[in-house]
DNA sequence: TATGAATGAGGATTCATTCAT
DNA sequence: AATGAATGAATCCTCATTCAT
């Protein structure tokens, strides 16, 4: 139960390990050698559990993905209502552990990296496109498709938005501030249809 | 007067040939050989003009941004009233030559790097500030300074997320629909006062 | 009686499963890890079995060697003269099986190591020799001692000259043109003297 | 006059520096940082003149090609006759400097790594296409074609044969008989012809 | 001003080998 | 008997930077 082969728990360790690196000194900063003694392995542990640097690099990245992940849908799980998922996927947004300038920097760092190597992208544009259609789905019987299209497409851009200014805040940006921001907007855009 | 001095003409050619190379290559491969190259110097005459690779590298962040505070500049020069300067800043965001998955990538870069690079931050916060007050200034006396200052991170946010967006599209976002959706936000939150 | 022990068995079969390797991708490829998946066990068990990567590859050798000695030996029990011996000598070196580029290159790649390695040159010179007194053998009746080195020199070393050719022939060096080759030597050579 | 730029001294001095580690210490021993110590240079510089290892290799395989090159041109070029042409080229294969272990090895590793390997495949084809038209070209006057072809073919085999041979002897096998070896057959096989 | 020679640090990767289980 | 975890050495390669000319 819950028992995890000794693979899987190295393989584990070493993406936790290159998250902390990139947390603490930036993706750049996730060499092999770097991740590896920040795990206590040798380098060569670290290509025995991964075929590649990329491999690990990506490994981690989906790590990450699914935290946030798991976030959105233990926020959504506990909502009732249409309108409280929308309000669910953005308070997952802004978290307290989550909305903070180490994790917004190596989210910034991926993003620049998808234009040039699409397998990031890739992998970066599934979770945006699940956000965007938890919103869509949730908005369309509010607001219609059309509507509800244009926006989910403001709240995400406005949820980057504002991950890039806390990247680029030191300290970080307001939490609070921030959260209030996206809910504003969204009351604002769903209150203009009902009225209207 | 207007005339520069070989070491400035230089200097401007290396960080053109640097953007130049992070447009086609990604920031990651602007190497001082690979710019050097593209300029059609030799790697000496890089570090001659510039101390380090970091400074080449500033020197093109700067330049960039310059490029992007004249479209600003120039618009809002055009602009005749306080929201067609805020429009007007909005427009610039997504100038046609402008709102491209190369520049957006290069942007990124700068943004994830500032979190370690207090210089790069600075210098992308000047441009942010400028932004921010720009539309503050002109949005303050139609809808007071509190609702002005909200406004204006509402709307810096969705251009910056519409960067994102940008970045990770392949072939790029499309930019009517970009401009729209900020151009629509300011009509709502404007109107929306305006009205009460 | 002919019951061989597990131990013996999986030492053939890395052995076999080193020789696959070496053919399918040259002797460069032959790495623990690669023989060890040819044969379907782990890495560790070539060690279990050879106490060194090159204890493997001089058996490989050997084993190889083996192999030729075998179709030299059968084809020499089937020969009634001492100039049949001779040729069988020869058509042994040119059979179909084994007069092949993946083979040649095993061998010339043996040959160049054994300049620096003394086991393998052992090896390699009992084989030749063994072929050398072979034809010298058969051959002094015919010829008389001196004359008979002379030739099982030249016909040796147009043979090993062959195959040379054989592994630096695209596609491998035609087989009858080979055989033929040294055949009419061994004519020429022998024809002369007796028609002297 | 004989002015040679630094790069090329510096290009000259590597491969010649590899040739020595290759002598020395077998062709897998040239690695970048070996043929660097050898050089007296930093490892960096080898690659800053070869812009990789192969290329570094594949250059000193032409070199050591070169030099085999030039000593049978010179002897062809003092010869007289087709005949005493075809008996350079044997001449040139066996001269004292050149028909050694250490040379022997060289040659027997890259015809090895042939057959993997196309380029270095068709670098020593060349060479052999080379040496084989001289002696058909020579030859063909007095055997005609078909016979010259078949002549050119033995011979050639010999002298690689012999090479394999002196390879694998320590010491070197005796070059006075090698080369008696290959001119004995050669005038057989042009005496026969004549007296047929 | 301009070149490019030279270095050295750092990075990814491969691989034989040892060892605990 | 068997596995594969772990290590560390060696290798190729990239790059910023320094310096002599």
């Amino acid at each position: 139960m819950g028992r995890k082969s000794i693979d899987e728990i190295r393989r584990l360790e070493l993406v936790e390990a290159a998250f902390q690196v990139m947390k603490q000194e930036g993706v750049g900063a996730a060499s092999l050698a770097r991740v590896a003694a920040e795990a206590g392995l040798s380098k060569g542990m670290v290509l025995h559990y991964f075929k590649s640097r990329d491999a690990l690099i990506e490994a981690t990245l989906r790590h990450i993905n699914a935290l946030y992940g798991h976030e959105v849908a233990e926020r959504m799980a506990a909502a009732e209502s249409p309108l409280a998922r929308v309000e669910a996927v953005i308070e997952a947004n802004f978290s307290a552990w989550y909305y903070k300038p180490e994790h917004a920097h190596i989210w910034l760092a991926f993003c620049a990296q998808a234009t040039f190597e699409p397998r990031f992208r890739r992998i970066q544009r599934v979770l945006h496109s699940r956000m965007q259609s938890n919103i869509i789905a949730n908005l369309k019987s509010l607001l219609g498709i059309e509507e509800a299209k244009r926006v989910a497409l403001a709240l995400t851009s406005l949820i980057d938005g504002l991950w890039v200014r806390c990247a680029m805040t030191p300290g970080g940006f307001d939490r609070e501030t921030a959260r209030r921001q996206v809910l504003d907007y969204l009351k604002l855009a769903t209150g203009r249809r009902r009225s209207a």
